[in-house]
DNA sequence: TAACTGATATGACAAATGTCATAAGAATAA
DNA sequence: TTATTCTTATGACATTTGTCATATCAGTTA
């Protein structure tokens, strides 16, 4: 018998899928939070065979939740189910060495086939979410201008930026002009606009 | 036996919504679709008792579904199902009168519920959604001021927007500075921020 | 009716933004 | 070693943006 453990976020998911899991015999749903906080200290109460974990949750996120559990050198198996096909928080997965990288886009008998194969020393990562991100027009942003870009983002002025950042009002403006040139663009919101829809900010 | 017809594009959960809905032994999942298109050519074809729609689906939303199957004044009870506590979502599904509206922050359970009152001739619309409505703080903007609020919000510039809504570039700039004073910022980028926050604008 | 609000407009002004040329040090790649 | 890229900076300039005062006209509300 397998003990499972399930943190996401959204009650319908959460719900409908401990009810799908107890439906097959090898496996048991030994309990379920809405929130990183509970999630992690729940399963190192329980000691859970698997946590299928959602990223974007209150207090922790589902990769804070992993990477704590690795810390912690816990026995358990780790699936992150999400609807983020993001670069960051896949790298950020690997890292924290999970067992399995899911896309709610998948359906549920994805899911199951998904745990019986980490419970037998596999590691998935899901498919779609590889060639997505191999494919996704990449950032040519430098590290630097990304960092300004963030800034103006919150609706920060030049020089608020500058002083955040330590550098000079021109300079700033530098980077911006060629934050700008590289989107192809003429204003702040419309690089904002670019940079969203290919996911190099939230 | 109750038919039933699910259109949501979160495979996960669509999977995981039939699984549940069909042990109960009185449902019976007819089809399911991941986009309207195929929703909306679906349930006229099988005319299913009852049909949950996601709003945001590819090629036509549910709410579009909904308005279209009463235009076509099929007999059908309808379950708007969505993530989103959204003041205009929810005034255009009372009038595309659909039988109820559920967050989907509610459990598995309180669907089933819903089914069943719905079938009943009750109208159920989530509490926690009325609720959160009538709390949100409220759009102080005009509808022209929200108006060149969305146009901004494409990166626009003031005279690109002039030009757009047939007004002087003046006008525009007045109607800005506007929407500044009443989010209380001094730039497009953070009045955009607030009003996404509150969901003045998506 | 009087007061208020909303839509529209102009003109003037200060401040912020975006563009360019130019430069220099550090690091990295070819 | 040379070329390229990244980070940082300045100065100058044109344009855009944001603020204010002011005004007219049409509705709406008290």
């Amino acid at each position: 018998m397998t003990t499972i453990y399930i943190a996401e976020d959204q009650e319908m998911l959460n719900s409908a899928l401990s009810a799908i899991l107890e439906l097959e015999n090898d496996f048991n749903i030994v309990g379920n939070a809405t929130d990183g906080k509970s999630a992690l200290s729940q399963t190192t109460a329980l000691k859970p065979d698997v946590a299928i974990l959602d990223i974007e949750m209150p207090y922790l996120s589902g990769l804070e939740v992993a990477q704590q559990l690795r810390i912690l050198k816990q026995d358990i198996k780790i699936v992150i189910l999400t609807t983020f096909a993001r670069k960051k928080y896949f790298e950020a997965a690997v890292n924290a060495q999970v067992d399995a990288y899911l896309l709610k886009d998948s359906p549920t008998d994805k899911l199951v086939e998904t745990i019986n194969k980490i419970l037998d020393g596999q590691t998935i990562y899901d498919s779609n979410l590889v060639s997505s991100i191999l494919t996704a027009s990449k950032n040519p942003l430098t590290p630097q201008e990304l960092k300004i870009m963030k800034e103006f983002s919150q609706g920060k002025t030049t020089q608020e930026i500058a002083e955040s950042v330590f550098l000079s009002n021109g300079t700033v403006r530098n980077y911006i002009s060629s934050i700008l040139s590289k989107t192809g663009t003429h204003s702040r919101i419309e690089a904002l606009n670019i940079a969203k829809k290919n996911n190099w900010i939230d």
